[in-house]
RNA sequence: GCGGUGUUAGUCCAGUCUGGUUAAGACUCUAGCCUGCCACGUUAGAGACCCGGGUUCGAAUCCCGGACGCCGCACCA
């Protein structure tokens, strides 16, 4: 691991580069160059490979601006919106709703920022640290505004997180896998947040790619068939109580996991799991990763469980890549509300069940003559009371009475009390989710990093073959007529099959094997004059350096055993 | 957003304190030559003072402001 040295070679190399450059830059925006941008797409490639075509879930892709309306549903209007203030003595900020409510102990949430202003005038209110006099209020709002259509009154905003744009379609989706539960639905792409101060390169960006699966599930139904599978596997798990009592991390099993009540239930260790395997194939190893349990008031304010899988960096420390979170039924819930929309699924029972329950009705042919013309408001009050209710009292007291406007007197004989059967093929519930929401760019980022490698002065990126931007090089050991032709030959045909090839003839053959390693291609095919006589070529392995004659015809069938 | 600090070719950097001819070096890059398999053959060439304002006869150099980076504080669903 070496930070400083890694951006370095990335920069130069064409991975990442600062954006608006040429305009002096933007803090918390980055451009993927060339082979950048090769890289992220191939561990997205990689993700749908592991989620999509792996797990059978779908994509789907939504749009990147919303209605305020979504948000506001969502939370993040409100979540996301702060009033600030700040001491003018001390330096000190805080949230100013929080100060005033502090203070005249009354809830201004709905309040504008100039009536907050006015409070604060008002009331005299000063720095809670030092009394000094506080600034105008501003806002720090984490989401990027705009207005969508020619009149400019409607809000909308660029999404924060890709997840909304699943649930908003939660009604299409519940049709399209025909109500059975569960199902899943990853969206991958862009999400903006006005980060207020974004420092840490491409850690905290304003605008950043993320990868999330919402799986929705049955939530008296937290199991997996698939968790079987992966019930032995180690995982590094920082629980609750690990960081409250401030021990190590415990490497064990998912199933003691679950045994011992460390995570929740299977598919949120299945899910852990994934994550797992995911960085794993992608070139970070398990002793640079661990999973960190969200701590009770740290949780976001849709979650009731959250894990982050976090990496291990030189600069950062550990850095959260990846949020896997039981979402509970907050989002579906908090959308059906807004948009009056029923947003619920029917379980039906594998055996209908059958309950067996007493009813009352009343006897009629006694109710006429004594409630007279009341009788038909009394039956209406029996039909809403719960059987159950007047059986018990009727029991102990001999009597029920209801209470409208005068009271009437219920005894035994009024009531006819009958067993009767029902029969109930299933329930209708809210799905719970569980979200693991990858931080794609971050993890780029920590791919280049656990990917880099200083060996005997020479630095270079050790990409696993899956994800290399580039994988292939073709090189005539010298630029001549002969050589050069057949290197072109193999290259063009090299693409045509789907590779990523570097064709390079400047140089000495050895400057080009070491430029083809910095960036991480991992093999290199050499074209030299008894090419000309044999018909094979020198392929090179960029982590072994071992070379192999190989004839020409047979490179495809060579690289397929490494792609 | 506050305080500190920095910014010179693609990269690493000298020069700035003490203003003055053509801004030095290394690597890189481009073109040519060379029967050459792990960056280290050869010739030639290209390439920079973050932006704006001020002081001055003259600013890479001094002053002010800004952008961006780094460090600390604050913020971080």
């Amino acid at each position: 691991m070496n930070h400083d040295k890694m951006t370095n070679i990335s920069a130069k190399r064409g991975f990442l580069w600062p954006s608006f450059e040429i305009y002096s830059g933007v803090s918390g925006f980055t451009d993927y160059g060339p082979l950048g941008a090769s890289l992220k797409n191939n561990i997205m490639q990689k993700w749908r490979k592991q989620y999509v075509s792996g797990e059978g879930f779908y994509e789907i892709e939504g749009p990147t601006i919303m209605p305020k309306e979504v948000l506001k549903a969502s939370g993040h209007v409100d979540n996301f919106t702060d009033p600030m203030t700040k001491c003018e003595k001390c330096g000190e900020v805080f949230r100013a709703d929080h100060i005033i409510e502090q203070t005249i102990k009354e809830d201004v949430e709905s309040l504008e920022n100039h009536e907050l202003d006015q409070i604060i005038i008002k009331n005299n209110i000063t720095c809670p640290e030092c009394e000094g006099k506080l600034t105008k209020i501003w806002n720090y709002n984490l989401m990027f505004q705009t207005m969508i259509g020619a009149k400019g009154d409607k809000i909308g905003y660029m999404r924060p997180e890709t997840a909304q744009g699943i649930f908003i379609l939660f009604k299409r989706l519940e049709r399209f896998f025909r109500g059975k539960l569960p199902f899943g639905i990853v969206q991958l792409g862009k999400a903006y947040r006005n980060e207020i101060s974004p420092r840490q390169g491409v850690i905290r960006l304003r605008e950043f790619n993320q990868a999330e699966a919402e799986i929705f599930i049955n939530p008296n139904d937290k199991t997996t068939p698939k968790f079987k599978q992966i019930e032995n596997e180690i995982l590094t798990l920082h629980s609750q109580d690990i960081q409250i009592n401030q021990q190590e991390p415990l490497k064990i099993t998912a199933k003691e996991a679950l045994d011992k009540n460390i995570a929740a239930n299977e598919i949120i260790l299945y899910q852990l799991y994934l994550a797992k395997k995911f960085l794993n194939e992608i070139g970070i190893s398990d002793e640079f990763l661990r999973f960190r349990q969200h701590l009770p008031g740290e949780m976001a304010h849709y979650a009731i469980d959250c894990w982050d899988v976090e990496v291990l960096t030189d600069k950062y420390g550990w850095v959260e890549i990846i949020g896997i979170a039981d979402r509970g039924d907050y989002d579906l819930k908090s959308h059906s509300q807004h948009s009056k929309e029923n947003l619920d699924v029917f379980i039906e029972y594998d055996q209908p069940q059958i309950i067996k329950k007493n009813i009352v009705k009343p006897n009629l042919s006694k109710f006429g003559p004594l409630f007279k013309k009341d009788s038909s408001k009394v039956i209406a009050a029996i039909n809403n009371t719960d059987s159950e209710e007047i059986i018990k009292s009727i029991e102990e007291t001999g009597k029920y009475i209801i209470k409208l406007d005068k009271d009437y007197e219920l005894t035994r004989d009024l009531l006819i009390i009958e067993e009767i059967e029902e029969e109930i093929s299933g329930e209708k519930i809210v799905p719970h989710v569980i979200e693991p929401s990858f931080g794609i760019d971050r993890i780029v980022y920590c791919v280049l990093l656990h990917s880099f490698k200083e060996e005997e002065g020479k630095d270079y990126f050790k990409f696993v073959n899956e994800i290399a931007p580039v994988q292939v090089g073709v090189y005539p050991l010298i630029n001549k007529e002969g050589p050069r032709e057949i290197a072109e030959r193999i290259t063009e045909d090299l693409r045509n099959k789907g590779y990523t090839v570097e064709f390079e003839v400047t140089g000495t053959i050895g400057k080009r094997y070491a430029k083809a390693d910095e960036i991480g291609i991992p093999f290199a095919i050499t074209v030299d004059f008894e090419t000309l006589d044999d018909g094979k070529v020198t392929i090179r392995n960029r982590d072994s350096e071992k070379q192999e004659r190989v004839s020409i015809d047979k490179i495809n069938y060579y690289l397929e055993n490494y792609f």
